[in-house]
DNA sequence: TTTATAAATCAACTTTTTTTGATTTAACAA
DNA sequence: TTGTTAAATCAAAAAAAGTTGATTTATAAA
């Protein structure tokens, strides 16, 4: 095995390991929702987003964590709060344009 | 909150279980280099991938049941082999454009 | 200051997923 | 039959992910 086939190799090896990252970061079902609320309301800020999620504060913080890490959604803070936002150019590098409405801003 | 509103509630629901099935059995790097295998080999075994792999018989079983319980494989077995090909429909449906040439068969 | 609210973080715990090696099932050939 | 190979399945162990409630940090208002 030469040099630039083992070269090939550890850069395809991090290509699994970024897109192993961002699947999982959509591979479940409360973060789905979640997108969903977001591709509908935009913009929104946890206190907002928990009732809605009928989730703990600090569980949600977690999952938005794991979408934040992943560049699915964006933090913009603003004083106290801060609002997450869905990352459409990455949404549109990873998914097909049939999941648009689900997890997609409609603008995209 | 009316049946309508409930109906929608649950359906989508299943929506998100559906995809969060999806997005887990692509959401590891060793399923992904399977894939990735799979799209330049076309149709291939288990003992023809376990080398490949570098991995296990039965610990390869058991990611290809995940891809396949996802529908992102299909199998065919013949004799005593069996063989596990990319779900190419599927996975159009599921990813983007962009994503072809590492998860999808070029002809796709 | 003090108080209140928003959100992140932490540690302990629970649940789920993955790995491992052995066993079982099935198809085929001698 | 018997032996061989391919692949699935199983149970136990290990590792990873998710949950919980409490605490911390940070901003802003009284």
């Amino acid at each position: 095995m030469n040099e630039e086939i083992q070269l090939q190799d550890i850069s395809l090896e991090k290509v699994f390991e970024k897109y192993e990252l961002k699947f999982k970061a959509i591979a479940d079902k409360k973060r789905l929702q979640i997108m969903n609320i977001l591709t509908q309301k935009g913009a929104m800020c946890v206190c907002d987003l928990a009732p809605m999620m009928d989730m703990a504060q600090s569980k949600l913080s977690y999952h938005l964590k794991i979408l934040l890490d992943a560049n699915i959604i964006t933090k913009e803070t603003r004083g106290t709060w801060s609002y997450y936002e869905l990352n459409q150019e990455e949404l549109n590098h990873l998914l097909s344009h049939e999941l648009c409405c689900l997890f997609k801003p409609s603008s995209s």
